[in-house]
DNA sequence: CACCGTTTCTGGAACGAGTCAAGTCTCAGT
DNA sequence: ACTGAGACTTGACTCGTTCCAGAAACGGTG
């Protein structure tokens, strides 16, 4: 468990630290957590360690490619360890519920704008909203769900 | 423009009053705009109007289809007329400013992944990042701006 | 045109996610 | 071990947004 990502950190020239290590450990046993579930989860592993902590390890990890962020609209930012292969999101209007989806075509065909106005782009973010098995299930058994739009 | 605004709100069968009216109007004379932004030029049209009722307003177009809200990361909501296209957005990095996008490949790829792992899609959402135009003149002028509109 | 029940608006307090600042501690190279 | 850059702690704070209770405006009726 914590072979992994010691030496992503040394790879990536970052110091190995006990809060670092427990919050890629956390990533890979959840792949897209919010930055709160991975604070709990390494509060239960090392006992005591601060929000900003967690912040800051992320940033870091994030500035060095290890972890990617992503934030779908109304949800809190969710963090996962697959990065460069850019991939896209399917995320559940009603849990939440967020699971990687690779790119459509093979090829990224979205990835180049017809007309980018100017603009130099570097990355093109794709999220797919729906319901997810379980909560088209309990939607159509409780019809009084609060509803997607 | 005031007349639009109007129609629109009877067609879709909301109450006519001065705030929806003024918040549509704002929306077509800006296209993206965040809420903070409409209760500003609200207020200036009218006068007085809470921030509640903004969102109120707000809220309830976006429930008749009315208006579409966005949420790019990291920057607050941005709200805008265009509905029923699905078209998508590209986004400053730098300063946030939002532009208008149809479609790369004029029907729509994206919005049908290859595998939905069970999900109910029923929308794709697509954002470009990178830096408009004048904020690549200012980068390479000014290399270290940290800077937000 | 005065009444009434609904719907909308006001103002202010509250919220959650995320950030800032200043001081203390810890890792890794000598 | 020693030391200095970098990492962590604490706690207050910002920002966008939402909740709440009450006041006002709307528009269909008598």
């Amino acid at each position: 468990m914590g072979t992994w990502s010691e030496t992503a950190l040394r790879d990536a020239g970052l110091r190995v630290t006990r809060p670092r290590t427990a919050v890629l450990d956390v990533l890979v046993e959840h792949p897209h957590a919010t930055a709160d579930l991975i604070g709990h989860e390494v509060r239960v592993k090392l006992g005591k360690v601060s929000k900003q902590a967690v912040y800051d390890v992320l940033a870091a990890c994030v500035a060095a490619g290890l972890v990617r962020q992503i934030e779908p609209a109304g949800l809190p930012a969710l963090f996962e360890t697959r990065t460069g292969d850019n991939h896209h999101h399917l995320v559940c209007r009603a849990c939440g519920r967020t699971t990687d989806l690779d790119c459509a075509t093979g090829a990224q065909p979205c990835l180049t704008p017809s007309d980018d106005a100017g603009y130099a782009v570097d990355e093109a973010e794709v999220v797919f909203w729906g319901l997810c098995p379980s909560c088209q299930l309990n939607r159509s058994l409780a019809p009084n769900v609060r509803s997607s739009a």
